[in-house]
DNA sequence: GCAAACCCTGTAGCTACTATAAGGTCAAGC
DNA sequence: GCTTGACCTTATAGTAGCTACAGGGTTTGC
């Protein structure tokens, strides 16, 4: 099948497609005489391969390395695919922590503006001013 | 002061300081007679104000806007300043909602794999491998 | 007079794509 | 045989927000 169809039948973009070939994660395929790719079932299984890991949020650095314990002597110990996920894991919870408490804040800077008014009198601006100027801000310096 | 200065007062590299002045977060000041940069409190100020809005993780496009607010007139209605907040918590907020969808994802394909065994046995490359080929997924289609 | 610690500009790198530009190929229809 | 449109190709630049050079000039102290 051609580029397009991949792309298809993946739900992933010929130019994405391209781009992992480029980057060593799609094996190139043959070629038709006129230079257009085709692509043979282990292809898309590896594409769809990829795009899962990519839906985990996996790095494409990690999945390359997934990817390649498929090369390995299936009796080595899997624990460096447990560490891949671990780490993914951790990464994506200190995200959502970090985030969290970003949430936080900027639900007590958005506090101070209830009612309409003028840029003058806003205490959004008024926090931000002067939490520039080095006074306490309600959303960093909230007890 | 000079920027090394006006870097370790702000803990913001000089790097980021000039970044910012290309990007016309904080004016061009004025230049020694050897074109050092020589910063006055204002410029100081101004900095400590993007920094805050950083924290928060405010976008620079978002931050000059915040920052264009101060050169209104101050009669205006603050709205906007508000319409970007609200944009920055759903920002957030959605942010937050996906990761922790991909938490449990990766942690229902963790559980695949429990105690120490051979890349051949590994319930995580079972269940990558068997959902590249359209099989269900532990991650994604689990009840 | 020299070395260390500053500063300058300009450019390239990072992630994971996305979007062009400029061109070649192929099948259908007239 | 010729045109039209849908494909495909490569190469290059852009996105966000920095960070890290390279290759040079300046200032300060000894
Ligand atoms: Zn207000
Ligand atoms: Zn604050
Ligand atoms: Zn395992
Ligand atoms: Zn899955």
């Amino acid at each position: 099948m051609q580029i397009g169809e991949l792309a298809k039948r993946t739900g992933c973009e010929s130019e994405t497609i391209r781009y992992y070939e480029r980057e060593g994660l799609l094996p190139a395929p043959a070629r038709s005489s006129s230079g257009y790719r085709r692509y043979e079932q282990p292809h898309l299984e590896q594409l769809a391969f990829i795009l899962h890991c990519r839906s985990l949020g996996m790095p494409l650095a990690d999945i390359r390395l997934l990817a390649g314990f498929h090369q390995q002597p299936a009796a080595e110990p899997c624990d460096r695919v447990n560490a891949l996920i671990d780490q993914q894991i951790s990464r994506v919870h200190s995200q959502i922590e970090a985030l969290q408490k970003l949430e936080i804040q900027l639900q007590q800077l958005r506090a101070r503006c209830e009612s309409p008014h003028t840029l003058a009198d806003c205490g959004i601006l008024k926090t931000l001013d002067d939490a520039a100027t080095g006074e306490a801000c309600a959303c960093h310096d909230a007890s």
